[in-house]
Order: structure tokens, then C-alpha cells, then sequence
DNA sequence: CTGAAAGCGCTTACAG
DNA sequence: CTGAAAGCGCTTACAG
């Protein structure tokens, strides 16, 4: 009997193909031992005329002690050169287990972070790596993964038990701040990533550390966060930089975008050699600009190995404690935030 | 009989835990019309109590008309913002299908790119989307495709029936050269990807067809090509400048690692108000280095919305001949493209 | 409106 | 060394 040409070919067509029963097709599919050289060749031989693609999901469905085959990773948007950097990383640890990556943006939303999560889960990831847009564990659907293991990327959401890998975002905050403070700087403004988010409101709180511990004062109007676009950040700055009559004399911006839109800000109104700036997270061509952007650069690459380590450490079985891993680089001087206070 | 509390709960335990059979279960999880009030009541709850997530893989196995559920991505290299942004683009369109992205960086290495689709291809993702890093269609597993749509991502494989979506290089070079002629220049270099590369072939011939058109002397020590990193294309510019005793008054770079190094290059040899530039592909901050660096943009986030676009077209079932959808942009002069011949 | 049986493409557990 | 039967978690096709 004929069937059609364009169904794809199963196990039980190359086992007819070759004469031979599923289940040694299944052997020398999956290179057990124990199949005698005759079969062996006239299997490979109706696996190749046919071009028999065995299908992941039915071998996982019923197979017991499955290696991963597909990991989940969720972030807020991969267009972000940190985020597709922390994405590459991930991808090379699991490559080197023959796993691939779903990944998803969520742009910070939490409705939209639960529901790939979900999806996710319903897709039987072997196990998960979260860019968590929010503290409330309710949105990561924690109840459902059930066994399914996940790494905290960059976050740290309140009384959880899970590895994360994590930027030093308080130390970093710090560090800029002394950066500043040392270079002369008593007015010192902070912009950066809405406070709802993990990471930004850890660098906040570093600001304010740091300048409290220098006993200096902090204006509110020198304090600007928010959810914005690149685009967005250059208008917001502009007129944070325009309207302000007593302007600080030096600003941390805290996220790549933001430091973008703040350096085009600056020298849209001629401002760039006034007004020193440290930015968090290394942009491409700041050492070319004049004054070239002074940054506490981030390790994204890293950041998405170490994740993904940690991953597959535990499905490799690890009964560990939960690991926390932070990661903190150098300040690396390049000009603007070495300016002198401008009065 | 008590089972363990770790097994993720099934169809079965729900229907067993709300007192119905199986099948009402699947009719109440698929929303399925025709179940009466009292047991979608019963249903629900004992999914929500048991934290049920339906299995995917087990669902499709079955599923004769399957909306897609997952499509795959194959590119050269993530962590490369065009292609993030590609990526992007894509999420997008399949976001709104409930559909997610499998995606891989390939390195431009046929083999690898070979093993990425074979690997998509075994967990069964509904189409594919790829950025070929070769012109021969062996190393597609074409014919492991068998019905899976498949829509090539800037670039064309000899000979092959598919979809495509991609930035007119060829007219792309030309537009480049051509501007450089208008300011004046007679001595043009070409720095670009290894031809290899479909995309980089085009923007190479481009290059020869405008130098040409004019009536322009082409030497072959103006035209460096090869597969590098955006540190070693800064060596490899150094060099380039350096060496030449005759060199170019302007170049086109051809790709927007190639801009960043050769950039790079100019300021540190300090050339960079001698020789005019112009790149392809647009880079952040371009605008706000001395000069300004002009460009030809790409739009990267349009080239994998309309590469999504296509792919569900055909998932949808449509059965239309191959299209091929060109985009080109116009320059966006900075500087660097207009700076006046040095001699 | 509801359910028991067969099947999707594989693996497991067992028998010869 | 090889294979027939049962099962993974679902959907389909059918019956009541």
C-alpha cells in the first residue's frame, strides 16, 4: 500500500524499509550496544534513503532518564546588546550539552513574564533562567515548575531558594559614586531604570549609601527613574539637565540606554565638558566620543555562562544549598567621569 | 494508593481528582464547547489545585491540525545587535500566534549551522527562519525539511524555491560608493565580510559595479575582506591605513563590526578627518563621534517581522510562489561619508 | 452532554 | 542479539 510521500517517515517506516522491528531501529538510533553489524548497516541504510529524523518529542515523552534537550531563558528584551550578549553565553554552555535555548522578552511586564513562563513549562524545558521583571514570586508561576530548576539572572526576588548570578549592583552604585565624590564632585545626580525592577533599585540604594556615607546632600530633583525607551531617555534627560537652575555637577546613569540618552542629551545642549558621567555597563564607541564615557562595565557573557552553568549543574542532579553568585568589574576612566565640577 | 507529590500532575490526575473522565478534562483544558457548567466548575478547580500545566509535546503528537507552537531561528551570532534585533522582530510577530522562538548562533559555520536546523528540525518546530551562512543547500538538510516552510533571512541560497527577506545589498554598495564620488573621491577601499557570505558577496560586487560604472581605478590592496571579530578588524584597519603608502581617500565599510574597528583604526592613526567613511548598517552613537559617522541604515527589526510574516503566511497554508521581499534605506550622512577627498 | 477505546511516535520492561 | 507488548500524556474517532 502506498502512503503518501509527504508524511514524514517514522521509526516503523524504517523498520519496514529494513526488515527489522522498531525497537532495533530505536537501538541504532540511539547507538545502544548490541546490534549485530548486518542490521546496524541496513537500518543506517533506510534512516539515510528515507531521511528518518527522529521526533524529540515522542523520545521525550516516555523516556525516564532524559538529558536536557531544550532550556528556557526569559528576559525583558533581547534587542538589548547586554541581554542578547547573556543570551550568546547561555547558548554556548548549552551547546555544549547538544541543548537549545527558547527565550523570550517580556519587556518588564509581569502579566507578560507569567505567561511565557507558562509556556515554557508546558513545553517541558528541562529547566529555566529568569531575568525577573518583578519581586512577586506569584508571577513566576514558582507553583507549577514543579521540579523543573531555575536560575535567578540579575535578580533576586524576596525569600526565594534559587541559584542566581548577579552583577553587584549596590557595589557598583558605590563605586561610581566614590568615583565622582573623589574627583571632586559634592552635587551628584542619578538616573536610571525604574525602581520596581530588581537591579535598579539596588543601584538606587547604592547611590544613596554612598552618598550618605560622604555626608552629601541629596535632592529628589536630581534623581530621576523611570520605564523608558532610549529615545525617551534623551528627551527625559534633556530637560533634566535644561530645567534644573542649580544642576548637579555629575550624574551616574545607571543602564546602557540610559547612559545613551544622557550622552546625547549632553551634547545636544553643549554640556558634555561640564558635566562628568559614569555609566553603568560598557557602550560600544565610548572611548571614541570626546570626553570619552567613563563605565563600570558588565560581564553579560559571563553572566549568561555562569547562569547556565549553574543550570545544568542541578540537572545534572546538585543537592547544593542555592548559590549566589555576584560578579564586579573596574571602573574603566575614560574622561567623563573625570571632569571637575563645573562650580 | 499515595503517589509521589513530586510527579508533575497528568490529564489523568485531573480527571480522577474532579471525578470525570479524561476526556472531559481535555474538552474543559481546550475550551471546547458543550461541557456542561457544573463539570467546567469541577474541572477548573481540581486544575488549579493540582497546578496542572497541560503537556505540549504530548498534545502535538496527536494534534492533526496544530496551530504552530514554536518556530526556530538560525543566524550567525546572537550577541551581534543586528541580529538581536532580527530576533526581536520575529518574537514579535510570533508573539502575537502564542508561538515561541528556538534560536542559534551558527558562527557562520556550515557544519554547525547544518547540526542547528537537524536539531530543529528533531523537535519539530512548525518553520525555520535562517540567515545562511552558506550558499549550498546541502548543508540545509533541505531535504529533511519535507513539508517545514522554511524563509531565508538576508540571503539566497543558490537555486532554492523559498522565501526570502533581505536588505538590497547589491544597490545598498552602489549607494555607498556612489556617495563617496559625489564628494569627490576617486580612490575608494572596500573593508567587508569574507565573500563567502552571501550578503557580503553582493555588497562586494556592488562595490566592483559602481567603481566600475565610473570608470574608477579598483587596486587590489584597497579591498580587504575576511571573517573577523570587531577586535581583530580593528588590527586589521591599523594595518590597512598604515601600510598603504598609496592609500584610499575614502572607504566603505560593509558591516557594522567593520565599521566600529575601522573607525577605531582612523582615530587612533588620527586619520579620521582625512579619510571618509561610510558603513553599512548603522551603529549606536555614530551620530555623536568627530566626525559623525555617515551610514547606510539596515532595518533589522523590519527584516524579521517580515521574515515572521512570511513564514505564517505559509504555515497558514498559503501556496503562492517564492517572495522576495528587498528593503532598502537611504544614507544618513553624518560627516565622515562627506569629508572631502585628502589629495 | 459524556466517555471508553485506539492511536500519535517513541521508550521501557520483559521474553526468547 | 532481537522483538512483541505495554505505556508516556495527550487527541481523535466513535458510541451512547
Amino acid at each position: 500500500m502506498q502512503k503518501p510521500i509527504s508524511r514524514r517517515p517514522t521509526m516503523r517506516d524504517v523498520a519496514d524499509a529494513a526488515g527489522v522491528s522498531l525497537k532495533t531501529v530505536s537501538r541504532v538510533v540511539n547507538n545502544e550496544i548490541g546490534v549485530s553489524q548486518d542490521l546496524v548497516l541496513r537500518v543506517d541504510q533506510a534512516v539515510t534513503q528515507l531521511r528518518y529524523v527522529p521526533d524529540e518529542r515522542a523520545r521525550t515523552l516516555r523516556l525516564l532518564d532524559a538529558r536536557p534537550s531544550s532550556i528556557g531563558f526569559v528576559m525583558s528584551d533581547v534587542s538589548n546588546p547586554f541581554f542578547s550578549s547573556i543570551l550568546r553565553g547561555l547558548e554556548e554552555t548549552a551547546r555544549a550539552r547538544h541543548c537549545l535555548v527558547l527565550s523570550a522578552s517580556s519587556d518588564n511586564d509581569d502579566q507578560r513574564q507569567s505567561e511565557l513562563i507558562q509556556s515554557l513549562i508546558q513545553r517541558r524545558v528541562a529547566g529555566l533562567i529568569v531575568v525577573s521583571s518583578s519581586d512577586d514570586l506569584h508571577w513566576l508561576a514558582i507553583e507549577d515548575l514543579r521540579e523543573t530548576p531555575l536560575v535567578f539572572l540579575d535578580c533576586e526576588p524576596a525569600e526565594h531558594s534559587y541559584d542566581s548570578v548577579r552583577t553587584d549592583h549596590h557595589a557598583g552604585a558605590v563605586a561610581m559614586v566614590t568615583h565622582l565624590i573623589k574627583h571632586g564632585h559634592r552635587h551628584i545626580g542619578f538616573l536610571g531604570d525604574d525602581s520596581g525592577i530588581f537591579s535598579a533599585r539596588l543601584r538606587l540604594q547604592g547611590y544613596y549609601d554612598a552618598m550618605n556615607d560622604a555626608q552629601l546632600p541629596i535632592r529628589e530633583d536630581w534623581v530621576r527613574t523611570g520605564h523608558l525607551t532610549p529615545q525617551e531617555w534623551t528627551t527625559a534627560t534633556l530637560k533634566f539637565f535644561d530645567s534644573a537652575d542649580e544642576r548637579p555637577t555629575a550624574v551616574v546613569a545607571a543602564q546602557n540606554f540610559v547612559t545613551i540618552g544622557t550622552v546625547r542629551a549632553l551634547h545636544q545642549l553643549g554640556l558634555q565638558h561640564q558635566i562628568a558621567l559614569v555609566g553603568l555597563d560598557d557602550i560600544e564607541l565610548g572611548d571614541l566620543i570626546t570626553p570619552g564615557i567613563s563605565v563600570l562595565p558588565q560581564r553579560p557573557f559571563e553572566l549568561g555562562r555562569r547562569a547556565g552553568e549553574l543550570l545544568f549543574k542541578r540537572l545534572d542532579g546538585a543537592r547544593q544549598p542555592a548559590v549566589r553568585d555576584l560578579l564586579l568589574s573596574d571602573i574603566v576612566a575614560r574622561g567623563s567621569g573625570e571632569l571637575p565640577p563645573s562650580r
